[in-house]
DNA sequence: AGCACGCCGACT
DNA sequence: GTCGGCGTGCTC
């Protein structure tokens, strides 16, 4: 009896492809298929009675996998994203997947081999080897530890000399199986802090809830949130269930770690960006098998099985890398709570600085409202400076009151923090005797200066050149960096204070694979008295010894055409004012601009964040914008401007015409060439999502017909969340 | 997305 | 005469 088995695979197509087998499989189970003339992993998605006859059927290769690769609720996640996000089905769940199972390996812990020395081995003389280096080398660390294949590729021993070594009989291969199954059972390492009153509410209102509930925990820098999340984990781990916690791309630390680690003794995995992927698929196994108590990981680890859910927290839920900004476009915040109700578990969404679209679902009651008002401790309250920087004398974007509160400060023994979000040392070369700025020749913007490395560098497509010294217009040597950034900031500051430390962090500091961590950690140990640094410096850090936090140059997002620069603005001021004093120091925050009577800046400096934006999402309201309505972003580039426009105009031309839809443009990206392509895009807008899905449900497949799509690349956004 | 087929330009 | 450029079409 033959059935026909309907698969997904990954490929940009929205069907599922029909397929042969001799017996009936279930949903959730890996086959490889014959597609073309190629082989494809797919996932089968159900089986059919009535098949397309117009095509010649293939029979499935082989079956993969036994069982599902998904427990139940997060297969309707799954089926479900693909339907929101209108994301093929086939790459949504190969998405979903660690790297091996989407190449086919089996779901399995696999046996790793493991070289140890013999006693033969442990009696040899490293002088012997001497004529052997890569010989005496291996041995040398076999002195030390055993090694598994993976070591000697980390560390570049030779596999010749392994195998020599192996031939001499001074070292023995053992294979080495993981441990199976163990169970785990919850054991606190440390006492559980004293909790202050909004705490233990918190943790109250969180504990007496009954399956699927949403919470929003807002909680100002330093209230202790994390504390609440470990006493409600210890709940749910006391039941033997599993919690997942998303954090930021830049809060997975070791430091995390260590700080589930010193409060329960039970298995953790942490899904970091430098695991092997066989580590990936061990720590997904882990997980999926009940073997991982706690599972901490970035965005993708929305995707990870769990055995026995118990909780999903998501830590700073209003940060931007919870957004994927390319391909399958989810939002795991989104994706987060929609699993939470799919699997009957609770959602912790923590912020500071809720989004506006967790605030509203905060303030409309369908999320429970928890808030933490109080900086936990002693903690002062920090002291706000405006500083109106209009006609102001400048050293490198720097005001003379801002130079001297830092040097009170750093007389004081105290760390300054600065915020450019400005890398390189200026964002321009500009000729000083007419005028001309030196350009990419493949986008709309402007080279920025790299001192370091001598280079004019574009930001955008990355296109590098030397240095110029002549002026493209009217050949002066006079050319002069315009603006500020970080590179240059550092340099002045280390002049303007020759007997202090400067350290800057931004991504050209930070390349190097853990410098982050290390120039974090000595930042923190005050091994440098003012840090510099872009954005990435302002999220989640805690540094005691800062006293001065200035934002300097917030300008740009007081009249940005994005509706959400402000929100943005909010969240970083709030989180940067955080960042500053501790316990018995007391902080300040400096912003300098040249619009101190901004609307924005007035409120957030005198009402703070919870009301700064409890008022914006009014004026949300007014002018029905997300999350008052339901967006989703279409964007085109090609060769050809026209190529794009078209594209996009035919694509309008399908929409539907009713009052509750909004098909505005094409219209020119913020930068409408980049890396020599041109860029545009179509907004839909709509009052209710159910329109919006409906429309591009209907729209969508009428696509493909259209021959203008055949010259660009497009891609469609659900709720983006930046319009660039 | 791949991967082939197919039809026009500069090379051994 | 061929290698190879990327436009077009198809994959159950």
């Amino acid at each position: 009896m033959t059935t026909i088995i309907q698969a997904a695979l990954p490929v940009p197509l929205s069907q599922l492809f029909d397929y042969d087998h001799t017996d009936a499989l279930p949903v959730g189970v890996r086959v490889r298929v014959p597609f073309g003339r190629r082989q494809l992993i797919g996932i089968v998605a159900g089986e059919t009675a009535t098949p397309d006859e117009r095509f010649q059927r293939k029979a499935i290769s082989e079956v993969l996998d036994s069982e599902p690769l998904w427990p139940q609720p997060l297969w309707q996640l799954l089926l479900w994203a693909a339907d929101y996000y209108h994301y093929p089905l086939g790459e949504v769940l190969h998405h979903a997947l660690p790297v091996l199972l989407r190449q086919g390996e089996l779901a399995n812990y696999q046996a790793t081999i493991r070289y140890e020395l013999t006693a033969a081995g442990q009696a040899v003389q490293l002088e012997e080897l001497k004529r052997a280096i890569q010989q005496q080398r291996l041995l040398a660390a076999l002195r030390e530890a055993p090694l598994l294949s993976r070591d000697i590729r980390l560390h570049d021993y030779s596999p010749q000399a392994l195998k020599t070594l192996q031939e001499k009989g001074w070292v023995v291969a053992v294979e080495h199986r993981p441990a199976p199954a163990q169970s785990w059972e919850l054991k606190i390492a440390a006492e559980p802090l004293q909790l202050n009153p909004e705490q233990a509410l918190a943790v109250a209102a969180i504990s007496a809830g009954q399956g699927h509930q949403t919470f929003l925990l807002e909680g100002v820098t330093g209230s202790g949130k994390t504390e609440v999340y470990l006493q409600i984990i210890a709940e749910v781990l006391r039941r033997g269930q599993q919690v997942l916690v998303l954090v930021p791309e830049i809060g997975l630390t070791p430091q995390t770690l260590k700080r589930f680690q010193e409060r329960f003794a039970v298995p953790i995995v942490m899904l970091h960006s430098a695991l092997t992927d066989r580590e990936r698929l061990d720590a997904w196994l882990d997980a999926r098998g009940g073997h991982a108590a706690i599972i901490i990981g970035t965005r993708s680890a929305i995707f990870t099985p769990c055995k026995a859910l118990g909780m999903i927290i998501v830590d700073e839920e209003h940060d931007t890398s919870l957004k994927q900004q390319e391909g399958f476009r989810y939002h795991a915040r989104d994706l987060a709570v929609k699993r939470g109700y799919e699997e009957g578990v609770p959602v912790i969404l923590g912020s500071a600085t809720p989004s506006f679209e967790t605030l509203n679902n905060a303030l409309t009651k369908r999320y429970a409202h928890l808030q933490i008002r109080r900086r936990a401790g002693q903690a002062q309250p920090v002291q706000q400076v405006l500083l109106d920087i209009k006609n102001q004398p400048l050293k490198a974007g720097l005001s003379q009151p801002l130079l001297k509160l830092m040097g009170e400060h750093l007389a004081a023994g105290q760390q300054v923090l600065l915020f450019l979000n400005r890398r390189g040392f200026a964002p321009a070369l500009m000729c000083h005797e007419c005028g001309w700025l030196a350009q990419c020749r493949r986008c709309d913007a402007y080279y920025t200066v790299h001192q370091g490395s001598r280079q004019l560098l574009c930001h955008h497509c990355g296109a590098q050149q030397p240095l110029a010294v002549q002026c493209g217009d009217c050949g002066s040597t006079q050319l002069i960096g315009r603006g500020v950034g970080t590179e240059q900031l550092e340099q002045v500051l280390q002049e303007e204070f020759p007997e202090h430390t400067v350290l800057r962090i931004d991504r050209d500091s930070t390349r190097r694979k853990g410098s982050l961590q290390r120039y974090l950690q000595d930042a923190h140990d005050h091994k440098y008295s003012i840090l510099v640094g872009t954005q990435m410096l302002a999220k989640g850090h805690h540094f005691p010894e800062v006293t001065l936090v200035a934002l300097l140059d917030v300008d740009g997002a007081l009249y940005s055409s994005d509706f959400r620069a402000a929100e943005r603005l909010g969240q970083l001021y709030t989180q940067v004012a955080g960042r500053s004093g501790r316990a018995s120091k007391t902080g300040t925050v400096v912003i300098q601009t040249h619009h101190p009577d901004h609307e924005l800046i007035q409120e957030l400096i005198h009402n703070g964040y919870h009301h700064f934006s409890t008022t914006a999402l009014l004026e949300r309201q007014l002018t029905q914008l997300p999350p008052f309505s339901y967006q989703a972003l279409i964007r085109a580039e090609a060769d050809e401007a026209a190529a794009a426009i078209d594209a996009l105009a035919a694509m309008a031309g399908l929409f539907p015409q009713r009052d509750d839809l909004i098909v505005f443009g094409p219209i020119p990206a913020v930068m409408e060439r980049r890396a020599g392509r041109y860029r545009y895009q179509l907004l839909v807008q709509t009052p209710h999502r159910s329109i919006r899905a409906q429309v591009l449900r209907y729209v969508l497949p009428q696509f493909e017909q259209l021959p203008q799509l055949r010259k660009v690349r497009w891609s469609l956004d659900v709720d983006p969340q930046d319009f660039s």
